[in-house]
DNA sequence: CAGTGGTCTAGACCACGAC
DNA sequence: TCGTGGTCTAGACCACTGT
């Protein structure tokens, strides 16, 4: 009769359960145990139907105290003015600008600073050739103790050589004040937007669980006289972030 | 000695095989009962394995053949440009003119269009309350038969009622060029872009595989008096979308 | 301690694809 | 027909949480 197998037919009513609000953000499962029993299957059948809803990004397991609806966690809304001038000029670096205008405390690690080849997808931004060196600085972010970003800063290297750029913290604004110094305004941008699922080292430094995705945005840098200077990849869990655009239709 | 339990080591070898290139996109993995023995346990761990680079996106399994390195799709680059009004003018609608810019076979089907209450995030954007009356159409877009984006427009009743707007073919140029004709040119828009793992229904209407997220992007489309006229969301797989924005840095 | 999820075993049968 | 993945069973032991 029923052609759906009992796992999927388990998930079929936890995740109606979950979208209709019956189970709300926060609230607990039944233990695989009396899921099991109660449909009168093995514990790794309910167990196959739980990994369902983990995949799908809708509960989140704890063990040790159980399978409970993923609670939506606060929302960081990235707007393409964090870059604008009055910022840069007030002394905030773009990041510290957005989080704390959300009323949440900023922290940036630096992870690593140094010379490194840049990639194709960089090289092409920065019109070089594949393996050429750039500046490659590695940053963590948090807000309110919490990781919500991951970026990789790729700088021409005829620019940043022998500057401050190469110092954990070039300056008390920002690298983009401290390349405003040099000559390169930022006067445009491109935002490439993507998604996919994390990298396990990368889950593990946004502390991510199962069934969350990330938005992989590369941004490039463009000075006033129209060359790119400068291009971050940055890697943001999809469920804490959103980029906000606002654009002219020509 | 080793604290990482078997499936994840054998996870762990499959993964950088990949990374590395030494499993190139298209190769075929050993299957379950051959990767099984050989490491010397059950097949239900190498399913194990083989289940957490399906979740990581980097597999995918085909009943009956066998468990294959994904290959990376084409992907579709979405440039802001697609609502310019030339294309409009010119007798295309934005995913058309787009696709076809790119060489590939457009295909829309329309696949509900009427009334509906508005979601409360739709009426935050229109200036509504929920719940209130709008215009739904629902649509799936195909590029050479195969699917790569669902949208739901909606339109204030006040514009939508009695109107083109309600056949499945409003005209030969699309929404725009229609709602343009009624004195609502579309001039500024918001674009807000996040993902997540795709609902059941939604998977099975991109034919999407177990690993791959959705980018959802909902836009607002602004009239020349600054007036919200319409909001689209849009759900696009990540593996084959690219966003792509160009912006001024005031 | 009891209860929970995490991992594993050694089978079984089914559904699908290729030959 | 044979090899593949998909699902399921009925156990087992471990690791973690909370009382």
């Amino acid at each position: 009769m029923s052609q759906t197998p009992p796992s999927r037919r388990m998930a079929d009513a936890l995740r109606q359960a979950i979208l209709s609000g019956e189970l709300a953000p926060g609230a607990k499962l039944p233990s695989e145990r009396s899921l099991a029993q109660s449909y009168g299957a093995a514990r790794n059948t309910a167990r196959q139907a739980i990994a369902i809803l983990q995949a799908e990004g809708l509960v989140e397991a704890q063990h040790g105290r159980g399978v409970f609806v993923r609670r939506r966690p606060p929302i960081r809304r990235l707007a393409q003015d964090r870059y604008a001038r009055r910022y840069r000029a007030a002394g905030g670096a773009p990041f510290r600008t957005e989080a704390e205008s959300q009323g949440r405390r900023a922290q940036v690690q630096v992870t690593d600073i140094g010379p490194a080849p840049a990639p194709f997808w960089v090289a092409r931004r920065l019109g070089l050739r594949e393996g050429e060196q750039v500046l490659l600085r590695k940053n963590r972010y948090l807000a309110d103790d919490e990781p919500v970003q991951l970026a990789n800063t790729y700088v021409r290297w005829d620019i940043a050589e022998g500057t401050a750029l190469l110092k954990p913290v070039p300056g008390p604004s920002g690298i983009y004040a401290t390349l405003e110094s040099f000559g390169h305004q930022l006067v445009r941008m491109q935002e490439d937007v993507s998604a996919r699922m994390p990298l396990p080292d990368e889950a593990a430094a946004l502390g991510l669980g199962r069934g969350v995705p990330v938005l992989e945005l590369i941004h490039t840098s463009f000075d006033q006289d129209g060359q790119a200077f400068e291009v971050t990849q940055s890697i943001l869990p999809a469920d804490r972030n959103l980029l906000a655009y606002d654009l002219p239709v020509d």
